[in-house]
DNA sequence: TTTCTTACA
DNA sequence: TGTAAGAA
């Protein structure tokens, strides 16, 4: 869950990717105006490319020799970028499920305390809410 | 030295 | 997309 936030930093100056994807510094400035990467600046106005966006120069390379034009790659990343997103959400809303049972579980355990102060919840119950 | 922007015999 | 020019 932190390997995001690292793979997301600004690390590498243009002249380490034209090495690491073999693209021209022209080709990968000519990406980010047509918005296929949008790598970070530093207070000099140099472009710092992330590994993801390393990556993306990849996949785009990739299309790019495989007959596909800029626009068709557009769309190609904004797609799987979508499916990231609906991943994202699906685990919100499992997260805010798990949270729900807890309230009801503890709403049982005001209402319904039993003799010895326990919580009053079996196994299936546990492992139903520590699942993920 | 490296990178940036802009322009095009 | 390549390349040149001038600035940072």
């Amino acid at each position: 869950m932190n390997d995001e936030l690292r793979r997301n930093m600004p690390l590498f100056p243009i002249g380490i990717v034209t090495k690491l994807t073999e693209l021209t510094p022209r080709q990968i400035r000519y990406y980010e105006q047509q918005g296929l990467i949008s790598p970070e600046r530093t207070k000099g106005n140099q472009r710092l490319f992330s590994f993801n966006d390393v990556d993306r120069l990849l996949q785009i390379k990739s299309y790019l020799e495989k007959g596909i034009n800029i626009a068709g790659i557009r769309e190609m990343l904004k797609q799987s970028q979508q499916v990231l997103e609906a991943k994202q959400e699906a685990e919100t809303v499992k997260k805010e499920l798990s949270e729900r049972d807890l309230r009801r579980m503890l709403k049982q355990q005001i209402i319904h305390p039993n003799k010895r102060g326990q919580i009053p919840l079996n196994h299936g119950e546990l492992s139903r809410f520590f699942r993920h």
